[in-house]
RNA sequence: GGCGCUAUCGUCUAGGGGACUAGGACGGGGCCCUCUCAAGGCCCAAACACGGGUUCGAAUCCCGUUAGCGCUACCA
């Protein structure tokens, strides 16, 4: 068996999609698993909605997910010549012929079977010109397309993730395949790409299930024998409709941005519509590329979870020492517009484990680096709310005894001690000293230990974010 | 409408005739820990779409129904 050959072809007429990404990840691990070589297409024959933006993006998306390609990118685009040689061998053969139709006299066509209930196919009518008239009309320089001559007869194939697939040739259209300004449509520029290139294996999403009859006729047309085809399921929003915008992030750029590890972000793709088999869910790329097969491809159609992918994010999170998350943390900080000076280490320590996104790491370092940046949210309101008065009143008297705490003694353990002692000496729960704390350096009522809070924040930071709270909260009032 | 694809917990999935009182994960609920928690530990609820076959035996094989999705362009 040859070594495979396959190619993701992404058009660039928008964002690389989730659904993009987890194609371009299959066919990178089919093979890298393989020995393959993977290709790179960008099928920009779309003139009107390709731009060069949107090829940036789909590369730069590529990169970021640590998928690479062996050869290319090749542009489509650049290989118009060869497509119109090839609808025109096909015209030569008898493959193929002219069509004059207008697209108005097609539309005129398809509009009147939709109303009397039928279904549209082209009625041939072209097709029975007689050559004189064909010649004619050509050297009057009447504009006319080409289109496929399609052969009744069965077109199957084994799929690699359905099994047998069949049409018939009769409920398929002979379809265009070289407008009349000379550019091929999808299906000849791919098959004609796919030949040359020399591709052994079609992975794609299924979509595509109805577009691949066609081109395996044309492949025949050509005397080649096609690739074999794994049509991979799609992936939908929370609703099961198709992915869209309303569905909220759908570009893998959105994810970038929102912190998502590459590697999370990889593994979880992987996820969507393929199994290992078994438990398995956490897996490094080696282990991905070691256990990736077409037979493990799901059929079904598979709901993107954000939730899950957070939390897979967070696994990846914890797993990952503060050292290396310091880069990564910096720059959501510098996007906050926050510069810091700072050893930072310590302080995603303290909040990594209560963390699914490294833009979530970076708003919590940054409250902890200046407490006034934070702000209540609804929990830490309604603790301030319940507590009423001993919340600034505690938070007074701890307040005062912290003061007693000199900088070298401002750590963890002497925090505790002192926390402890006060509660004890007023008769308070250590939760009625503590959650004010919290409360006014984060805002919520959710943090680390608070003992480890106040030595992450500091001693000065603490002490002047404690009483300026208490002094608002207390309305002027001491509550000592 | 026509053609095609699909159908296991809310979601991602394991399962490829007996190992299934259907397993895991996310999410949800509860308990423990505890100054709080989105962290950790333990526990619970939750699914084979429906109907026919085939078989000693079906989540697994076949057929039909239903539902969802895709395609049906001189888009890709």
């Amino acid at each position: 068996m040859t070594t495979p050959r396959v190619r993701f072809a992404p058009s660039p007429t928008g964002y690389l999609h989730v659904g993009g990404a987890r194609t371009a990840l299959f066919n990178w691990l089919f093979a890298r698993h393989s020995g393959g070589t993977h290709i790179l297409r960008i099928e920009d024959t779309d003139r009107e909605r390709s731009t060069a933006e949107h090829t940036k993006v789909i590369l730069d998306g590529l990169s970021w997910l640590g998928i690479s390609w062996d050869e290319g990118p090749y542009f489509q685009g650049e290989y118009a010549s060869r497509h119109r040689a090839d609808a025109e061998r096909l015209l030569a053969a008898g493959k193929a012929y002219r069509c004059f139709c207008t697209r108005e006299e097609l539309d005129a066509q398809r509009s009147q079977a939709d109303a009397s209930g039928m279904g549209f196919r082209y009625d041939r009518r072209c097709y029975r010109l007689a050559a004189v008239e064909v010649a004619a009309r050509v050297s009057a320089g009447t504009p006319s397309t080409i289109r496929f001559l399609l052969d009744d007869e069965e077109i199957a194939w084994n799929d690699a993730v359905h099994g047998r697939i069949s049409f018939q040739g009769r409920d398929l259209d002979d379809f265009v395949i070289l407008r009349s300004d000379h550019t091929a449509i999808y299906n000849l520029a791919v098959v004609s790409d796919d030949i040359d290139m020399g591709i052994t294996h079609v992975i794609r999403g299924d979509d595509h299930i109805s577009n691949t009859p066609k081109q395996i006729a044309l492949y025949r047309a050509f005397g080649y024998n096609p690739p074999v085809f794994a049509h991979v399921p799609m992936i939908l929003g929370s609703d099961g409709k198709k992915l869209s915008k309303r569905h909220g992030a759908t570009a893998v750029g959105d994810y970038q941005e929102q912190g998502i590890f590459p590697a999370a972000m990889r593994n979880f793709l992987a996820l969507m519509g393929w199994s290992p088999g078994g438990d398995r869910e956490i897996m490094t790329e080696p282990e991905l590329v070691r256990l990736f097969t077409l037979e493990g491809i799901q059929k079904k159609a598979a709901v993107f979870d954000t939730t899950k992918l957070e939390w897979m994010n967070g696994q990846y999170l914890s797993a990952l020492p503060a050292s290396e998350l310091l880069q990564p943390v910096r720059r959501q900080l510098a996007r906050m517009g926050i510069g810091d000076s700072r050893d930072l280490a310590p302080l995603i320590d303290s909040v990594k484990a209560r963390s699914r996104t490294i833009l979530h790491v970076a708003e919590q370092v940054a409250v902890r680096l200046d407490p006034s940046r934070s702000s209540p949210d609804a929990k830490g309101e309604a603790l301030v709310r319940k507590m009423g008065a001993a919340f600034s009143g505690n938070l007074s008297l701890a307040g005062a005894a912290l003061e007693g705490l000199q900088a070298g003694e401002w750590n963890a353990g002497r925090l505790l001690e002192t926390l402890r002692a006060l509660a004890e000496s007023n008769g308070l729960k250590l939760g009625d000293v503590m959650q004010p704390i919290r409360v006014a350096l984060t805002g919520s009522t959710v943090s680390e230990p608070v003992n480890e809070l106040l030595e992450v924040v500091g001693r000065d930071n603490s002490l002047n974010r404690i009483s300026e709270t208490a002094r608002r909260l207390g309305g002027g009032v001491s509550a000592a």
